[in-house]
DNA sequence: CGTTTAATTGAGGAAAGTCAAGTGAAGTGG
DNA sequence: CCACTTCACTTGACTTTCCTCAATTAAACG
């Protein structure tokens, strides 16, 4: 079986499970012990639920653009979301993926900030902001739920700040399969192996590096023992001591093998 | 008189001017036509001072460490402070520079995730998180305004990660004295002059530069018109549309001298 | 099985990093 | 108030890394 059809599966099982019961936002809590995972119950998730319609996006279609007028916001239910800024140049910068639980749709001033499109089939509540904003009028413990998702998000946002920052190209890529790790850890996925739904290109506009220093740096952790490829879309941690001293911020000297 | 003094001037000013009011909140609404600037009403203005308490800090001194336990969050009152994650090797990687009615105290499992010091004297607002919990469980409206805030704050996010992506240092430079400058002119500032709080090693390590980098980079955009320095920490911008040119995402091919 | 797309690999050049010296301004003490 | 110290910034020379362009291989799709 290819990753593809896995995929697939995996849509079918969620929006099985979830289905009768509304949308999920996921995130990890900015204060102490509350819920860790899905923040919503299930009488909110049923009243999120009246006020969305449910979109089904084809892998590679866009879901809105940069500058249209903004009038509603996602939540994907199943699929791979990923929002980028194009460029002059047919060049694009990636902004973030997103997962199921995830939210998108961030505007300013009633224009959507940037583009949208799906990376694989994808299935995401949509909400039109009116009716969205009257719930949150009412209900304060659901604007609370936003508010902790929109900590979320920004802490993502920093944590990929600081993958651009770094200098050496196998460190942006090493934290970059840390951050997709535990992306994928927070969703129930395993701890060794991380899987990759988007292609060279998008991990180069995400990291910020040519394709070319992607498929090198990968290529450099490989013969270093440090991750393995089962295939192309699926990677191993092999070295964790070692992985985990490239996802070290900066440092400008992890580059050279560590003796 | 030099730059510091008047900054001091500044500070006791704004401090005078909203003493009595309470904390501000400053965004650019992400929805239509709604309030653009302040978010607070007075009445919950004070609401907040009431659970808030005033902490002076002095220029250089740290506000709170990453990894702390977080207790608080913080609203800048005058003054302004610098976000960041130390690095081993005494490096470190700039998240935000924050101003008078910007909020800070992100934090993850009840833990800061980056630390905070001022750049300049500084006044601030400390919300204790059980209070500030309780008036937002209590206050829909109050909600709203945090997540309008934090919407604000993720945009920003997002162009800093714009700004790091970009590949050449001049555009770099360009992009960053954009992001300023929209900054202070959401504040009240003059359109054509910046002034730059902060050192030059501070905006290396904000936009991901070493410090002779930077230096260089503001040399040519000096010697090639399109800004200039009436003192070390305030930038004039003298050829727009060349400034302009600059600060559009990649095109890869900006740094020669458009003839 | 052939075609199209995605990914790797190679060679050359340009940009920024590093290290180090030099300049200027600010702050300190006599 | 001035000389001196200190810190912030600039400038220079050299090295490294990544980008660019291009050719090649590998995988996906009909």
């Amino acid at each position: 079986l290819t990753f593809h059809v896995q995929i697939s599966l995996e849509i079918c099982s969620v929006a099985f499970a979830s289905q009768s019961l509304g949308p999920i936002v996921r995130a990890i809590d900015p204060w102490p012990p509350r819920r860790r995972n899905e923040l919503l119950n299930g009488r909110r998730r049923a009243c999120l639920a009246k006020v969305a319609s449910l979109v089904c996006v084809r892998k590679g279609d866009g879901i809105f653009h940069e500058g249209d007028f903004a009038d509603a916001i996602y939540s994907v239910k199943s699929g791979v979301v990923t929002t980028y800024v194009p460029s002059a140049n047919g060049g694009r910068h990636i902004v973030s993926f997103l997962y199921p639980g995830d939210i998108l749709g961030l505007s300013e001033a009633g224009r959507y900030t940037n583009s949208a499109k799906a990376t694989t089939g994808v299935v995401a509540y949509r909400f039109p902001l009116a009716a969205l904003r009257g719930l949150l009028s009412e209900d304060a413990d659901l604007d609370s739920c936003f508010i902790i998702k929109l900590c979320d998000e920004l802490r993502q946002a920093q944590r990929h700040a600081l993958i651009l920052a770094e200098g050496r190209a196998v460190s942006k890529l090493a934290m970059f399969l840390g951050l997709q790790q535990s992306l994928q850890a927070t969703r129930g996925g395993t701890d060794s192996e991380i899987c990759l739904p988007m292609d060279r290109t998008a991990i180069a506009d995400f990291v910020g590096l040519s394709l070319p220093a992607v498929s090198r740096g990968f290529a450099v952790l490989t013969a270093r023992h440090i991750i393995s490829f089962p295939d192309r879309r699926r990677v191993k941690i092999v070295d964790r001591t070692g992985f985990e001293l490239l996802t070290r911020v900066d440092d400008r000297n992890n580059h050279r093998p560590a003796d």
